[in-house]
RNA sequence: GGGGGUGUAGCUCAGUUGGUUAGAGCGAUCGCCUGUCACGCGAUAGGUCGAGGGUUCGAGUCCCUUCACUCCCGCCA
């Protein structure tokens, strides 16, 4: 028999009154009655009232006792009167008489409670991330994420996925996001890197002819965290597929969302698949964004042809429209009779976010006549008036606000101004899960800084142009089959069919300035692997962290990670990074520059 | 690297136009209490008001600098 535990703590029931049982757990709560002692004992599966008298010489001991010890009680399982007992608490029908105590570990005082719901400073939940972790919240999303994990090792299996683990000491790659380094002892001034994702390894698991890939994979990226981005780690479910195009990618990854959000989502719906797919320009021109929340119902348009034409005579807009400007409307229904202060504070938060304002429109219908209100009204003719609601599909009960902008920033302050909007008048049903693909991504994008063409996502991605066509296109315009599983507004997942043509993986980097040398030599497994047949193959890597995230309902990644770093990329717990000795540095061949 | 927010007891927070000795709840300690389940009641301890500087007769409160945390921008192929 076990020395601890005959039960655990959510465990007995009135079928147990009478056995004489042994728990052991932390102590939860106490209500101290002078001569009547109560217990809340809690462990991983809940809690257990126990009660103990004066007269017992255990008494003064569990008394003194601090909240969160460890002890085992052992004792007997007695029957609660009617009017004591707890229906909250699956153990609430008894309580256990306790006959004898062993002190298995004592609490100092807390730095926070665990009992109750009562929100605590991140740093001090992350310095004592074990006591936080025993929080009910918390304790239910890290099994949350067990559970998802689980589900989708066997939905992977199921799809005849192998599992597979690469390397985590690798070799740097100039491209994406800085490295972490590792200094290597055997080779005095040379590094390895941990993988920013294991991308060039499920290529070469490929062309080593397996046919289907996954790995929960970890990926290092030394880049900044936001609320839905860890610092440093995070996890990837990372997979690839040979013989396949889009669609077949597709095809598999959908189901597997599909049941994977249905099963742990709480009750929320989540859109039938196929999920609808959206290009990359389409899904600029609609929500301002690449990751839309399609829950969101507002769609913008482009009226830069309205301010262009004589019928409208808004000067500003006008000159930042004839230097290359655009202007984009957001129509918003309903929202004619919202008071002055509505449209107000928008305005003010719009100026708030850096931007030069949000100018708006309402209208009303006057003998028949449609007829624009508001400040910037008195600028647009009974033509203008009409060819808006027509364009932007609106009545008189609706209002547009309107973003004018140099292109690249007018879609994005018009797609976070959509947000925005929608959240404001409550657009957005947080009892739904949508999801989409963005698709057609382009292959390249003008960095403005560098005055020089970049990647605009991932190199390995294969042009959706023939290799024949490829020099003599304009590289902007080339797309690329790389896309995105988006859900709710977060990117879930990248993903690309490969680039596995060695010559034109060679022509692919040479737009962006790459000579067939350097890509030789920074890629060289990667070329070589490529030169000894390779499949056709492709692949994603859905964030896991972002998923539980979702369906845990949080708004912050570090809510459903065990032992995450805060936004200074620290380990509060294990403080880490932490200062290293002179003979490790030495062992190392490292020198500490000091600034 | 840049911008916003926050910082008062172990924790959550209040603190008026600058004005006496900075408060409450939870927690802690001590005492009382035999049916609670957020037990109750009483008392006690606990403060460099994040830090430094300035303005002022007087600063938790106003100004400057700085630090920590957080959110955002940059960054994250």
């Amino acid at each position: 028999m076990n020395k601890f535990r005959t039960h655990n703590c959510s465990e007995l029931t009135e079928k147990d009154i009478g056995k004489n049982i042994r728990l052991s757990g932390w102590i939860h709560r106490k209500r101290d009655h002078g001569n009547l002692l109560f217990l809340d004992i809690r462990d991983h599966f809940g809690i257990t009232q126990c009660v103990i008298e004066n007269k017992d010489k255990n008494f003064k001991i569990l008394e003194k006792l601090k909240p969160e010890s460890v002890i085992l009680v052992a004792g007997d399982v007695v029957k609660r009167s009617k009017d004591t007992e707890n229906k909250e608490l699956k153990t609430g029908l008894i309580e256990v008489a306790i006959k004898n105590i062993e002190i298995l570990s004592e609490a100092s005082e807390l730095p926070m409670p665990v009992f109750g719901e009562q929100e605590y400073p991140e740093d001090i939940r992350l310095k004592y991330r074990f006591i936080d972790l025993r929080r009910k919240e918390m304790h239910e999303n890290i099994q949350l994420r067990s559970k998802i994990l689980s589900f989708i090792r066997k939905k992977m299996l199921e799809n005849n996925f192998l599992e597979f683990q690469t390397p985590i000491l690798t070799a740097s790659s100039p491209e994406g996001a800085r490295d972490f380094l590792v200094p290597s002892r055997l080779h005095p001034g040379k590094f390895y890197a941990l993988p920013q994702a294991p991308q060039q390894f499920k290529q070469m698991v490929m062309i080593s002819g397996f046919d289907r890939y996954f790995q929960i994979a970890p990926c290092f990226r030394d880049e900044d965290g936001r609320a839905d981005r860890s610092p440093g780690e995070h996890y990837q479910l990372d997979m690839e597929m040979a013989f396949v195009e889009q669609d077949d990618v597709f095809k598999v990854v959908e189901p597997i969302f599909y049941d994977l959000f249905i099963k742990f989502g709480k009750g929320k719906k989540v859109n039938k698949h196929p999920f609808p797919r959206i290009t990359y320009k389409e899904s600029l021109e609609k929500y301002g964004t690449d990751k839309p929340d399609l829950r969101n119902p507002i769609e913008l348009v482009d009226v830069t042809k309205i301010f262009e034409s004589d019928d409208v005579k808004l000067k500003i807009f006008k000159e930042i429209i004839r230097k290359k400007g655009i202007a984009k409307a957001i129509p918003v229904k309903n929202t004619s009779s919202k008071p002055r202060s509505f449209f107000d504070n928008l305005n003010n938060w719009a100026i708030a976010e850096g931007a030069s304002g949000m100018a708006y429109i309402t209208f009303e219908k006057s003998k028949n006549k449609i007829i624009g209100k508001g400040p910037i009204s008195k600028f647009f003719s009974e033509k203008a008036i009409l060819e808006l609601i027509k364009t932007c599909k609106i009545s008189e009960q609706d209002s547009i606000f309107f973003v004018c902008n140099e292109a690249t920033e007018a879609i994005k302050f018009s797609g976070i101004a959509r947000q925005k909007i929608g959240e404001e008048l409550k657009l957005i049903d947080n009892t739904n899960f949508s999801f989409c693909w963005i698709i057609d991504y382009p292959m390249y994008q003008y960095d403005e800084k560098e005055k020089k063409i970049d990647f605009s996502h991932n190199p390995f991605s294969m042009p959706q142009i023939n290799i024949k066509d490829f020099d003599k296109s304009d590289p902007l315009k080339i797309l690329a089959y790389q896309y995105d599983l988006v859900c709710n507004g977060y990117e879930l997942s990248s993903g690309a069919i490969r680039n596995h043509i060695p010559e034109y993986l060679f022509k692919v980097f040479n737009k962006v300035g790459y000579s067939k040398s350097m890509v030789e030599k920074n890629f060289s497994g990667m070329i070589k692997a490529l030169s000894y047949g390779a499949p056709p193959h492709g692949g994603m890597a859905p964030g896991i962290d972002r998923i539980v995230m979702l369906l845990a309902d949080k708004k912050n990644i570090r809510e459903v990670t065990l032992f995450p770093m805060n936004q200074n990329a620290e380990d509060l717990l294990m403080e880490a990074p932490s200062e290293v000795t002179e003979k490790q540095l030495k062992e190392l061949n490292i020198k500490i520059i000091k600034k």
